[in-house]
DNA sequence: CATGAATGAGTTTTCATTCAT
DNA sequence: GATGAATGAAAACTCATTCAT
């Protein structure tokens, strides 16, 4: 088949329609909760018939999936790496950094971090294997991060599998209360560098 | 009204009948989920009559918040208090002790726990209630502990706010990796002397 | 559990109301047709809500193999057997009581024969089933009568398979065009008596 | 309006198409029966747009009909005429002719007479219609034969109406049993000459 | 108290048909 | 003519809750 202009146009169109039933469905789960919402009342705020939502999307679920996806991928941008090598910032500034751009990245995506925090756990067999994949992926990673700094004598000597679970846990809890839990702005440095103080003070070899 | 014998083995049987119920309640919503299970699966488990369900309970959601607050006043049992005066055991074995209790008591209850981590988030504003007046209450008395340690000299100065919540994430996730994530038995003295440490040494002034 | 009066007459009564059901389906679908009739007419002309009828059908297919089971027992029961024994009715007497009753069957059964003749084919699998099922049922028992017959020189040789064919095709389209297609009475001692002669004649060794 | 070249060239490919999306629906109804098959899977099958579609039918029914039509106009054909004039061929030959002609009719349209047999009755009032008056034509046709051919002396005295009833299930059931029920091939001639003895035989003076 | 049949509002999903491009 | 996105009425089915027995 050819992509022509028409092709071309109709194609942009339909991510355009797809991304408002996104949106508009972002904001009923936000309002409603995902087991509150049906889907008559995403087409509602979408604007859309009840077929078109079919079109776009296979269910309910998928819709919910596809913002989880979205969120996720955000997430996972926003914690980037850390540098380990010599020279580099240093380990404080580095976890300093990450901890700041998750709270911004979760903050600017408010219903939806709300939505996955809320919503998400234990709400059906794929939407717990994405969420168990990011979140194992976090530990690992930091398990690691652990194992090199220790090896470099950055941190002290620790169980890195208990430490990974309790910084995960200080992140979690953090974006929880100040992002989810409350609607007020609030100073992310300030907060991530009172986060970052007593994970660091508490790993100084 | 008299209290004769009649009335109290009627009281009796009707609490253990409601007991009952509630048990396999427990066992339904461990299986399927709170929004998986229904009504019937309840009264099936429990070999009652749908309309004796209602008797004891008012709604479906009434049994799951019956739950939540056994599993509640379990934890707040398990968490006690904290003794800050001088001479009283060092903030350490205390903090120590209080993380294992939490744990244990947890581990003893993993249907429960996991229910309430997995399925109690998000589900209705007066689960959301019990349970935000839970971790209020917990976040406040960790920001009280945190400022008497201050004054006293016991801990570096600190946002207790910030603190506080980073604290209670820690528990909060160990709990959800060692309990509710698995079913594998582990050992909460030293689970807990991982995290102790942690947030101890992050605390040291 | 005691069958005690009260759970005999609750079986009585759920048997009614299942009874009732029916008819008002049977109704229905021969008003509109099987793919006509959704479950919202046949719970409109039982006067029942719509979850009751759940409570006694599984489906929509479901009622509709009750009432095929219906007729097929029907019928079963008014073909009855023939006897090709020496000193036995007949072979014309007795194909001629085995014609009269089942067109007097399928008349007393007017709609429920229009339904299955009309609706029952291509329906679905299990229905197809069900069909086939007495339709090879009764070919069968025809050669193996026929077969007999030519061993007791009562009938000519012939292929069995072919005349089993033929023979039903006589009766099918003959309740087709009598019972089906008709609401007129009819002399069924009369047809039945066209329809053995034709076939007998043809047979006559 | 003149036709010209254009205009002509246009028709054909308007009467190209519409062959195109007949065949292939034919395809998809025999598959998945008139109910099963959607106008979705037609346009896939068919490989235009849905809007096409509409462009040559004006329903999903609409298509059936034209291919009701098309088997029924070759059954036509088929039949042709039996010649009750002296000299003609005996009837026998004549009768034996008809009937091969419509299993090979059949046999050569499987797919269509499979539908037609198994979806068309009881879908719809156009549809009965015509299925009704292609039948009727047929029964009275029969009708006059056989009093024509008792006036001759040719068939014994009978009930018409009875033995054209006898006669139209014997060749409908053949066709069920030969040709839609049954995908292998068979010998239309020896089957026919079972069929055509039993009738002949049974209508001996 | 106990029962379980009955309720009906509400859910997700399908699909024949239309019409702007 | 051709396209295919959009429509929305209607379908089958579920389940928390009630109430007559």
């Amino acid at each position: 088949m050819t992509v022509d202009g028409r092709t071309k146009r109709a194609e942009a169109s339909r991510e355009q329609r797809r991304a408002q039933i996104l949106e508009r469905a972002l904001g009923v789960f936000a309002e409603k909760g995902y087991h509150g919402a049906s889907v008559s009342d995403v087409v509602k705020a979408a604007g859309v018939a009840r077929g078109t939502f079919y079109l776009y999307f296979d269910s309910k679920e998928a819709v919910f999936l596809d913002l989880l996806d979205e969120l996720l991928a955000t997430l996972r941008a926003g914690v980037g790496g850390m540098d380990v090598s010599r020279g580099a910032a240093s380990m404080e500034d580095q976890l300093q950094g990450i901890v700041v751009r998750l709270l911004q990245t979760t903050e600017s995506n408010r219903e939806l971090t709300r939505i996955i925090f809320r919503e998400a756990v234990g709400l059906d067999a794929a939407v717990d294997a994405k969420l168990r994949e990011f979140h194992d992926g976090l530990h690992a990673w930091l398990v690691v991060a652990l194992r090199v700094g220790a090896q470099l004598g950055l941190v002290r000597e620790n169980d890195p599998e208990i430490v990974a679970t309790c910084v995960i846990g200080m992140v979690r809890e953090t974006i929880h209360r100040y992002v989810v839990q409350s609607d007020a702005p609030f100073d992310a440095d300030a907060v991530a560098r009172g986060l970052v103080k007593l994970a660091v003070d508490g790993l100084r070899p």
